[in-house]
RNA sequence: GCUGUUGUAGCUUAGUGGUAAAGCACUUGCAUGGUAAGCAAGAGAUCGAGGUUUCGAUUACCUCCAACAGCACCA
């Protein structure tokens, strides 16, 4: 007898030898029907594996959350049976399922375009036509290495050669179509009917590494309903407008051109915006005991050898010259200045923990092919600030940062926020036990705010763990804005100190924190969560005035003026064009505020209030819509 | 940096082996308009840069530059 135990805990006895099919339609045939694959002690197999052992198992319909990664699976080892039917010489390499979709990696010597997308989908539908079962087989090595070296598949190859001699490999056969894969797949090609569609093509290097062949990598996506299908293109069609850089434009906010790329021009529109930011975290740092500081950009090649950076970091930097040709570099960060200042004068341990800010201006020579509208540029400034503390000062320090980084996201509108723990790398340096302290300092402390986070094993710096604070663009792509990272050699290569408590000169241990990172990125990400539509204490433009005829011009420039001596943002348009025109232009430029004024509000002393997103209007007097708006802009 | 795609007026796009089209924006008239595009006229582009083929290249080919997607990189 064997015990099945399903989810509801209820127990099913076979007499013999049981598959997950049979136990499937044992159930109901229309769970027979919906099944992809079975859950057997939490392990997902295929359906057509034998059970003979006593487990519980649970049944993965198309319904379940498991679902979609499962059919991605099947349409990937689709997708690559057709590109190579269409391409015979294509090889293949690997084909995994990601966020929304799967993608395969093929060595072709013809490069795929765009307009093969039709062919290669119209042959995924042929083969799901065919139906061919999903044949799981396990080959000894010996086999499986002979089958894909006479195939010429040399990735199966060197994929089987990297894998555990003593491991069972699994082959998976749909029809002629063979591929080394560990599973599970769902019945046959055709068992769901799943709709498809293959997305986009780019270079991607075999095994990750750039020393190695450019391989072709084509994404596609796959989704159980069509109807899913068609909102995930509109999702991304939609995210595709908040795309900063197209606001950028729209909303005159920011331009790059060629004769300096990853820099950016601010607009004076965009320039506000970088400002009140600014002028938020200055606020915001000034209030938890930071000290600003402004530090050169331009230093001489001895202190960067000094900070180690000329051997490691020179790469990315730019490099000039001074006086006597003696080299100089732009700054890439800022912590070798900031120790310069910490070593004016001695420092007490009274004076720690210490805490050096500064908006510094950093180049870096970034790769051309990762540049990035705002989000990765030459030429950024960070929030940046090194607090010079004692070990046992991290962790409180690490708890209070922590603390201020969440309260300013959220008054920016992120409260989701991916945190990233990221530990000693095995090229370190220090030892162990001040590692154990500072990892420790840094994990106690967002545990002690209760921030959920994940690990990165080894990730961290050489010099120090570290915390990232990642955002996402509005395709969900990341990127790392706040970090915090513990620096043990800084300090030494510096040769920075202070004096302890008994007279003995000690080194400080350096915190690097940023918590927007750069101004430039952080503001990308803000506009892509705001979709332009910035809250109206950061709207370069918080209102517009507009008249409606001639006669309300003076009464128009009368409020024009009162809100600019409110200190509020305001423009006017007097231009002579008809209302339905300036309110859809203004609309569109994604202005908060429409004050509208007319002959009826003039008489009055009346305004009409129009809010972004809104077609209602609302009438008020002008003192008590001034009021309202100067109150409701205020920086958090 | 690597692979692929793209590059036409300020923006968005059409198009062609014989120096180019449209909408919006802009300028000028007319219209004086009550909450998302009033009417008309005008001006505006050596088609990313350089080269090759050709009688002739914006169009084909090559090189370069930049942008976009992804990979790699992100101390």
């Amino acid at each position: 007898m064997i015990n099945i135990t399903l989810p509801d805990g209820s127990i099913k006895k076979y007499s013999e030898v049981v598959s997950g099919l049979k136990i499937a339609e044992s159930i109901s045939q229309s769970l027979a029907k919906n099944s992809l694959v079975i859950k057997i002690n939490n392990k997902l197999q295929d359906l057509s594996i034998n059970i003979d052992y006593d487990c519980s198992v649970e049944i993965i319909t198309k319904k379940s959350p498991e679902a979609l990664d499962i059919i991605r699976h099947d349409a990937a080892h689709v997708m690559a049976e057709a590109v190579q039917e269409i391409f015979p010489k294509t090889k293949v390499a690997i084909g995994p399922t990601i966020k929304d979709g799967f993608y395969y990696d093929f060595d072709s010597d013809v490069s795929f375009s765009p307009d093969d997308f039709k062919k290669i989908e119209k042959k995924m539908s042929q083969i799901i036509k065919r139906n061919n079962k999903f044949v799981r087989e396990i080959w000894d090595r010996k086999k499986a290495l002979k089958f894909f070296e006479d195939k010429n598949e040399i990735y199966k190859v060197e994929i089987i050669k990297s894998l555990n001699e003593d491991e069972d490999l699994t082959i998976y056969k749909q029809g002629e179509w063979v591929d080394l894969c560990r599973g599970p797949h769902s019945i046959s090609t055709g068992f769901i009917n799943y709709s498809f569609k293959i997305m986009k093509i780019a270079g991607a290097y075999w095994r990750g590494n750039s020393k190695n062949k450019m391989l072709q990598r084509i994404y596609a996506t796959a989704w159980i309903k069509e109807n899913d299908l068609i909102d995930y293109i509109n999702r991304i069609t939609e995210a595709e407008k908040r795309d900063h850089r197209k606001l950028g434009n729209e909303l005159e906010l920011f331009h790059i051109q060629e004769e300096s790329i990853g820099n950016i021009f601010w607009h004076p529109k965009g320039w506000t915006l970088y400002r009140i930011c600014q002028e938020y975290m200055r606020k915001k740092l000034n209030q938890s005991n930071y000290k600003e500081v402004r530090t050169p950009s331009l230093i001489d090649k001895r202190l960067w050898e000094e900070s180690g950076h000329w051997e490691k970091f020179r790469e990315n930097m730019f490099i000039t010259q001074g006086e006597d040709e003696k080299p100089m570099a732009l700054k890439p960060m800022n912590c070798p200045a900031h120790v310069q200042i910490f070593k004016q004068g001695i420092k007490s341990y009274r004076d720690l923990p210490y805490r050096m800010s500064e908006f510094g201006s950093c180049h870096r020579n970034e790769p051309s092919g990762s540049l990035h509208g705002l989000m990765r540029v030459r030429g950024f400034t960070q929030d940046d600030a090194h607090i010079f503390c004692t070990k046992d000062q991290i962790n409180s320090e690490t708890e209070s940062f922590c603390k201020l980084l969440t309260e300013i996201y959220n008054d920016f509108g992120f409260t989701k926020i991916n945190i990233r723990f990221a530990d000693r790398p095995e090229k370190r340096a220090g030892d162990d036990s001040t590692w154990d302290q500072a990892e420790n300092a840094l994990e106690n402390a967002i545990k002690a705010i209760d921030l959920p986070y994940q690990k990165d094993p080894g990730g961290g710096a050489f010099y120090g763990p570290k915390l990232d604070f990642v955002l996402t663009d509005t395709l969900g792509r990341e990127w790392q804005c706040g970090t915090l990272q513990v620096d043990f050699v800084l300090p030494e290569r510096l040769d920075a100190s202070y004096i302890d408590e008994r007279g003995s000169k000690v080194r400080p241990v350096m915190l690097h924190r940023a918590i927007l990172g750069s101004m430039e990125r952080f503001i990308g990400v803000l506009m892509e969560s705001t979709g332009g539509k910035f809250p109206l204490w950061l709207a370069p433009i918080q209102i517009m005035i507009t008249n409606i005829s001639e006669e309300s011009i003076e009464y128009a420039k009368k409020i024009h003026e009162i809100c600019i001596n409110r200190n509020l943002r305001a423009e006017i348009d007097i231009r002579n064009e008809q209302l339905n025109y300036k309110i859809r232009e203004h609309s569109n430029k994604k202005i908060p505020i429409i004050l509208v004024v007319g002959r009826n509000e003039m008489k009055d002393q009346n305004v009409s209030i129009r809010r972004l997103g809104s077609e209602k209007q609302e009438i008020v007097t002008l003192k008590k819509a001034i009021d309202e708006i100067e109150n409701a802009s205020y920086m958090p």
